[in-house]
DNA sequence: TCTATTTTTGAGTGATCACTCAAATGTGAG
DNA sequence: CTCACATTTGAGTGATCACTCAAAAATAGA
């Protein structure tokens, strides 16, 4: 007994994401999204509250397609080690000219927050904890395998993985030159693969 | 023969350079300069052209100090693959109220820039070329200190120690928790000092 | 003091900002 | 077909954006 909506609330999160991400948060005007969304203001008022919660739910989808990305190539994998060092030498390696940018949205948002917005610079920083949970999780796993020592510090080791992780991603935005791209993120793997200890 | 001006260009540029660092280039307006440059309008264009060109003059200040502290740090040290190892922990260790961020304003200058002002980002990333070479020069002089081995590619690992420091203050500026901050310092501290060969 | 030259002033420019709301439009149940 | 109700429309809100410029004020050399 009423209209029903004419947009997919999830397409236009997904190009809403887009224009965020590629963007940022106070570059991106109502204008640009009312383009990309091919909505009118008052359409994108009603669905989505405001522009700053606009940015949440858009972040917020990024947080859960990448978390469940990351969990399935870890937990799938027999040498969770590896998986984690090839992830490290995959991200180098990509070519992604479809993705806005290199650089890792949680980090493009927690470093362009300001006191006004502080509430998008802590979801980000809550999604960045939930993902390091997943990184130590595939730590953990290399554990249980025995593939890493009892004695390993998992969340230690998942902190320095998110930090290599973030800052790979970062010299990709910066356009250093792919083989040097590539040089870091091997020293890196190794790194991780200098862990494990013989079955 | 002339009104001589009643600012301090260097006082106004360090000025500006807060605030830019704090907010960001977008978040930063007019007003937010008139107020903490104490300058009209007309004057802060007199003296800096455009909002761009009074951005790029305070970041090149940025870099210029960074670097000089850097070189000091590194040139007159006995030690440098110390004073690199050193600096990472003194990195993680610094409560710097003063500084208006803890990530290094280059990265975020490059994160946040869009199209629109590429020139920004390419200045931020001549930049961080160029602080990659100071880092280089630190593990040549261990190379010919005897320190590092011969066959050693300073360049490489120049790039891995800048990676790993945009990392550590991008963590820092996340509001990760102190001990696991040293934690993450400490770890790639170690993985320098574990470059060294005995004297 | 006078005057040439520079700097400072600050109201004002049109454009754009995030956002609103009353009216128009579409739709499914009865 | 009717109509109650949800969605869409888009001109319009006041605020703020980066920036301008003619006039006023200040200064150093003559």
């Amino acid at each position: 007994m009423a209209r029903s909506p004419s947009y997919n609330r999830d397409a236009a999160l997904d190009t809403a994401l887009d224009l965020f991400w590629k963007k940022g948060y106070h570059a991106t005007s109502l204008k640009d999204l009312e383009a990309a969304l091919a909505m009118k203001p008052g359409s994108i008022y009603a669905a989505f509250t405001s522009k700053e919660a606009l940015y949440l739910a858009a972040l917020e989808r990024y947080f859960t397609r990448n978390r469940a990305a990351l969990q399935t190539l870890f937990s799938q994998a027999d040498a969770p080690l590896k998986a984690l060092a090839d992830h490290l030498r995959a991200t180098a390696q990509s070519r992604r000219p479809t993705a806005p940018s290199q650089a890792c949205m949680l980090v493009k948002t927690i470093l362009s927050a300001t006191a006004d917005d502080s509430a998008l610079a802590q979801a980000a920083q809550g999604y960045m904890t939930e993902m390091s949970g997943v990184f130590a999780a595939a730590f953990d796993r290399a554990q249980d395998l025995g593939a890493l020592p009892r004695e390993a510090d998992t969340a230690r080791l998942a902190r320095r993985y998110q930090a290599n992780l973030t800052a790979l991603r970062i010299e990709a935005e910066s356009g250093t030159d792919p083989q040097a791209l590539a040089d870091l993120a091997e020293d890196m793997a190794r790194d991780i693969e200098a862990l494990a200890q013989p079955a």
